[in-house]
DNA sequence: CGCCTTTGACCGGCGC
DNA sequence: GCGCCGGTCAAAGGCG
């Protein structure tokens, strides 16, 4: 695939976090309306994550984009969406502070794929869940981002087990005409804070429906100071350079309606559908 | 049979 | 130095 389908703008985006301790506060206050110009993350620290096996430390430049999407109904089961990507769950933890456990799903488009992502429930919003995805800076994801669409959740279990694995997805197929469309959408939405990134396309995918704009569970975490912690964390938000695009390069298709937020509390969010 | 989820254990980082 | 916490590993079991 042609992995300028997804890196070639830099338009977008989402709550972008790069994670690490103090990393917040490498983007405060300013990052809040528009992003820098030539934001580069180069400038951003780098995410050596608080892994232990050697394994984990061959990670090192890490980003983690952070995306919030609604889902159906509030019951705590409710799946993860899906995307274009495989993704298969390797843990589940509770994490202090917040009452929905958060999953962990390592991608299985490909082999060697390191992207990630963490799956929980906004603990503002349970409607809503905080997805948010890794991957090593340098990382280029796999190319066939039609796999067949995988919850990464029980629930989701048999859509992704082992499902014939004919790419079935049909809104993966969208991908050419969504690449335009989200041009001219985002250009429709004439906003000069939505920041949407082909690499996003695979929300395509997503199953959540639901095409209202939410509230960032994330900034709401943090206004609403969880922990200082996560307020930092959601203030990460900072535009794309070229590398961080190729880490989720070939994630897929932006979804129907996703919303990005992009700054701190004061940061408009924004639908896109 | 192969792949996935579940779940407890383990490990390293960080704050006190 | 100790304990907490988040993230990952790996064994066991399940499903189509």
């Amino acid at each position: 695939m042609d992995p300028t389908f997804f890196s070639s703008n830099s338009k977008q985006f989402l709550s972008d976090q790069e994670e690490n301790d103090n990393t917040t506060s490498s983007t405060p206050e300013n990052s809040s309306d528009s992003p820098p110009p030539s934001t580069n993350f180069s400038d951003y620290p780098k995410i050596t994550t608080s892994t232990s096996s050697p394994k984990k430390s061959a990670r090192r430049a890490i980003h983690k984009r952070v995306v919030s999407v609604p889902i159906k109904g509030d019951n705590s089961n409710t799946p993860p969406p899906s995307d274009s990507w495989a993704w298969r769950k390797y843990g589940q933890k509770p994490i202090k502070g917040s009452p929905y456990p958060r999953g962990y799903y390592r991608c299985s488009s490909s082999k060697g794929c390191p992207a990630r992502k963490q799956v929980e429930r906004s603990r503002v919003d349970p409607t809503t869940l905080v997805i948010t995805y890794s991957s090593e800076h340098n990382h280029s994801w796999p190319a066939s981002r039609n796999h067949h669409n995988n919850h990464s959740n029980s629930s989701s279990a048999a859509a992704t087990k082992r499902g014939p694995t004919k790419t079935e997805a049909p809104e993966a197929q969208q991908p050419d005409l969504q690449d335009q469309d989200q041009d001219s959408r985002f250009a429709d939405l004439n906003h000069e804070s939505l920041i949407v990134n082909d690499e996003f396309v695979w929300f395509h995918d997503m199953e959540t429906t639901s095409s209202r704009v939410l509230e960032s569970p994330i900034f709401a975490e943090s206004s609403s100071s969880v922990g200082s912690d996560s307020a930092d964390k959601a203030a990460m938000v900072f535009p794309m350079g070229e590398e961080d695009e190729s880490l989720f390069a070939d994630l897929g298709e932006l979804p129907e309606c996703s919303f990005v937020f992009r700054h701190r509390g004061v940061g408009p969010q924004a639908q896109i559908c």
